[in-house]
DNA sequence: ATATTATTGATAATAAAAATCAATATCATT
DNA sequence: AATGATATTGATTTTTATTATCAATAATAT
């Protein structure tokens, strides 16, 4: 029975063996771990949620880690007003925005291709050439109305 | 000839005045010199301006200012990146959204009433009450093309 | 095995914004 | 106009999140 490896860790081992960096073991559990938290976490979160497998991890070293999953497009900074960063996961989920509670704070991810289309009509009537974009629309949620 | 007021001072003065809270000449230039410079400004760029007028000023008393203008809704922190903070004037300007760009860093304002039309529907398709939100969307600039 | 060098973990440095606090300025009341 | 209560200021310190530093360690090629 063979163990499959998930996607994104080979695109996340590809990337790092690409810029001649060093597979460890401290990385894999953070890679691993950071994939199968929430999808927003901080990196505090995901620092205790590392240190109860292995209590000799650092701080610094998930840090450094989720910097490096956003740099390989893994991952993506969240942040909102005065929060802390969040990471979220960038793999197996196509593009999306967020609908922000303003009064529990839940993050809830949402699509509109007709606003898509119409976001990059918008930026060429402007002579600028989208890449990408971000939606953030601040409300209150079903829970806390 | 009667020196008229702006509205913008008008409504800063009663926020001022609703809360309690003094009027002073420290207040009233950092207000005043806010709204005649640019629409994107950090604190520090505004700290320069208006020490140049008076050099007695001290940056606290900016930061503190900017801080009271965006509870009373005439300011707005806009967080692109790792940028410093930037305050925008949101009194006279109906909402916009903004094209940055990736290589000069330049804001663009804009706006689309279907994108926002849809935006609320979006939202309410997912029984949230939508407030306020924020599109950005990053490229390239025409200049910079 | 060895040499090279990337990574780690602990800590220090950095940077932006907020908090602190004594001195001062504002403003309602007299 | 003088007084008193207290909000504001300006200088400084603190806080908080993230990045940089560096000696020790670990990963990889040879």
């Amino acid at each position: 029975m063979k163990k499959e490896k998930s996607e994104f860790k080979e695109i996340f081992i590809k990337y790092i063996e690409d810029k001649g960096m060093r597979h460890t073991k401290q990385r894999e559990l953070i890679v691993d771990s950071f994939f199968s938290a929430g999808r927003h976490i901080t990196s505090e979160e995901l620092f205790n949620i590392v240190k109860k497998k292995n209590p000799e991890i650092g701080y610094a070293t998930v840090q450094r880690n989720l910097n490096l999953l956003c740099e390989s497009g893994l991952a993506e900074e969240i942040k909102i007003g005065k929060q802390k960063t969040r990471y979220e996961q960038k793999y197996g989920s196509k593009h999306h925005d967020h609908l922000i509670c303003v009064k529990c704070g839940r993050l809830i991810e949402v699509n509109d291709e007709k606003i898509e289309k119409l976001q990059d009509k918008l930026a060429r009537a402007n002579n600028f050439i989208p890449i990408k974009h971000k939606l953030e629309i601040y409300g209150i949620c079903g829970n806390c109305k």
